[in-house]
DNA sequence: TTCGTTGCAAACATTTTGCAGTTTC
DNA sequence: GAAACTGCAAAATGTTTGCAACGAA
C-alpha cells in the first residue's frame, strides 16, 4: 500500500511553478527557479515531486529533448511542438486526437491504450530564420 | 563541410539488423544481438551508427522508453503503441496524420513542422491480462 | 510520536568522447 | 597515403537512492 501522503510547502512551490509556466521545463529548470525563493531546495527534491506527480496524473511529460526529460503542468489534451533548434516546446492547441482513433489504435495492437503523446518537430519562428545562412 | 562517408561493414549490420526487426529496440539490444556474429563490436560504435543513421533520415527514434532511446528502422509515416507494463513498442498502421492537420500546427506556432510523432500509451494484450489481479 | 519529506552526496545507468590503431578508398 | 572508422576506457550527463535530520499530522 502506499504512503498516507503529507503536506509540503516545497512540493506545493514545485507544481505552482510548473503550472506557472508554458515553458515545458526539464526538473533542473523547475530547481533554479525556485532555488531563489527556496535556499534550502534541493534537485533531488524536485525529481522525487516530479515522479510523485506524474504518478498521481497532476503533470505530464512531453518526452526527452536533447536528453532532458521536459514537463508540461497541463493535462487536458493537447499537442506540442518541438524546436530542434533551441528546444523550445510550444502547446498546440489544434488536433486533439478523436476516440475513434484511439479505439482504433487499441483494437489493431490488442492493448489497451491509456493515453497518448502527439509531437510535431521542426523550427521555431526564430531559429527557421537563422537557418537561412 | 561534414566528412565523406565511407564504408563500413560494421556500420551495414548495424542498419540490416535495425530494419531486420519490429522490435524497436535500443542501442544496448543491437550490440547485443550482432555481437556473436561480429565478436570485435562495441557499443560505442554502435551508438555513433545510430546518431548518424538519425542525423541522415535512414532511421528514427521513437522516444525514450524506460530511460532508453528506441529505434525504428521504418521511416514511413506511422505511429506507435508503447506498453508501460513491460515497454514493448508496436507498430500502429492506421492514423497517420493529414498534410492539413500538419499545416495548422506550423501555422499556430509560426514555425516549419518536419515531422511528427505519434505515440499511444496503455498496457499490451499480455500485460492487459497481468494487471487483473 | 509517528511517518512522510528532504538535503546531501554517493551511486547509477546511459550516452558521449579522446585517442591510438585499423579499415576503406 | 589520407581520411574515415573503430575499440577501448574514461568522462560526462541526467536521474535515482540511502541515510540521517527535519517537518507535518
Amino acid at each position: 500500500m502506499e504512503p498516507a501522503r503529507k503536506h509540503s510547502r516545497k512540493r506545493d512551490a514545485i507544481l505552482a511553478c510548473l503550472r506557472g509556466t508554458t515553458c515545458h521545463p526539464p526538473a533542473e529548470w523547475v530547481y533554479r527557479q525556485l532555488k531563489p525563493e527556496i535556499p534550502d531546495l534541493s534537485l533531488g527534491t524536485v525529481y522525487r515531486n516530479l515522479a510523485l506527480f506524474k504518478e498521481e496524473g497532476l503533470i505530464e511529460s512531453v518526452g526527452t529533448v536533447a536528453g532532458l526529460e521536459r514537463f508540461d503542468g497541463r493535462t487536458d489534451p493537447h499537442c506540442h511542438f518541438v524546436c530542434l533548434g533551441c528546444g523550445a516546446v510550444l502547446d498546440v492547441e489544434t488536433a486533439e486526437l478523436s476516440d475513434a482513433l484511439i479505439a482504433t489504435a487499441g483494437r489493431e495492437t490488442g492493448g489497451r491504450v491509456t493515453g497518448y503523446r502527439l509531437n510535431y518537430y521542426g523550427y521555431c519562428k526564430d531559429c527557421k530564420k537563422n537557418k537561412n545562412s
